[in-house]
DNA sequence: TTGTACATCGTACGACGTACTAAGTACAAT
DNA sequence: ATTGTACTTAGTACGTCGTACGATGTACAA
């Protein structure tokens, strides 16, 4: 057996950070890292993630599909550079001169922007993403935000991964509602005609009297069963509120 | 043409509510939506919902793939009514006498657990889960915790999707946690023997000062970089917190 | 007794991620 | 200048998925 000649495979983090070493030999590159990310978070945004396969993105870039795997180890990781892609080049509001009220608000509204602007991005975005330069740049600039407010480093971390636990589940649900919505091609009107009548029979108000009551005041509140933005900033109201003690003790 | 005999499809509707008629015709069903259900729901818990598909629960259930189409109109009826099935039989503690804080502690417990004892559940579950019969049977029973309060109709619905969003974030990022953990086949140690030498180079202190600190910190304090429990606790207080001025008030 | 609605199931289609292999390219070492 | 080798690109193929279609056989209604 002679000595193998195995190329090791290119780590996550070395992706993230681009310190992979160059090749030398062998023919040019066609494409870079950099334009296969670009071009899938293009047709993320364009098409949905689930439109983002290996043979379609290819096609996107005029390549054989095996190709990109020289690029990129695998799927999983092509969404970790999507994600941290837009991290990277998300726009963030200025912070300074700012009470802490707006300052806190202020980059969950960043970043509620970023998820409704890429709303595939809320669905992949994990609790905590992988250590890429755009992960670190926005948790340098939001830990900022907090700073000076009589927080523990350990706390700052807490209230910061509840924030954007927050943003996160908000988003989540307003992408899935417009999903929802485009999905079924029926209009809430449509839709009550066709279920109204097993609904009414089925949602008794003696069975379930709170259920029926609130139920019908919040979808007449709101124009549909479900408002998300609405949604966000009463939440984003409760969660300011629910920093306060924290923040104003001592 | 001759009149189309068309068997018209199921609703989701109708089979959360299994109200469809019931044929009179032909072969005795070997099996029942709910003996159907009740396996998917098992084999998500024994191995996760991407070890559900057609083919592996048929053969689990002793018949062909195809045949499970008899009970449910496709794959993504049948999470939904899994999820329905988890919201009916779920564990609901006992809210008479318990102050507000307590009552509303409990649901949100009472939803966690349900969450981390079924951890596909967390990833599955939408914002507006299909009004199902256990959606139906958990909302009423989630809204009585909430009565009394001085909150308007409408407030008692924005409150208690503000509070299941936060619990349903907290599960997902326990399950992925978990799950990142058992696929990754690391230790901490290993992993950081692995990444420690690119990440202390790259982690520029000059670059991200507070991020490096805090994240220090934070890793530290909890004997690994993310803990789950920790993290529902601190969130399930600052969102009381956050819900008491509403309460409080007047 | 017969027609029909239905359950069951085998086969097959078009997607998916990606492993493997072959072909060709351009630099490094000679 | 030549040759070896590391590399990019691409074609083919495997095993997975959800599910459409059509054949077969069953049991009740007429």
């Amino acid at each position: 057996m002679t000595a193998a000649t195995e190329t090791p495979k290119p780590n996550l983090l070395e992706l993230l950070w681009r310190t992979g070493p160059e090749a030398s030999r062998g023919p040019r590159k066609g494409l870079t890292v950099d334009a296969v990310v670009a071009a899938a978070v293009e047709l993320a945004d364009r098409e949905g993630l689930e439109a983002v396969t290996v043979r379609r993105l290819a096609q996107e870039l005029g390549k054989a599909p095996m190709t990109l795997y020289t690029y990129v180890p695998g799927k999983s990781e092509l969404v970790a550079l999507m994600l941290d892609f837009l991290f990277a080049s998300m726009e963030r509001g200025e912070l300074e001169g700012l009470a802490w009220r707006e300052r806190v608000s202020q980059i969950a509204r960043d970043s509620y922007s970023l998820y409704r602007t890429h709303p595939w991005a809320a669905a992949a975005s994990p609790s905590r993403p992988p250590l890429g330069p755009g992960q670190c740049a926005k948790y340098e600039h939001e830990l900022r935000a907090l700073e000076g407010l009589g927080l523990s480093d350990v706390e700052m971390d807490d209230v910061l991964a509840h924030l954007l636990g927050f943003v996160r589940i908000a988003a989540q649900d307003a992408a899935q509602a417009d999903a929802e919505r485009a999905a079924s091609a029926m209009s809430d009107q449509e839709w009550w005609e066709v279920n109204g009548a097993l609904l009414a029979k089925v949602l008794d108000p003696e069975r379930f009297p709170t259920a029926v009551r609130v139920g019908q005041a919040a979808g007449e509140a709101h124009d549909s069963a479900y408002d998300a933005e609405h949604a966000f900033r009463f939440g984003l109201e409760r969660t300011l509120d629910g920093l306060a003690p924290l923040i104003m003790r001592g």
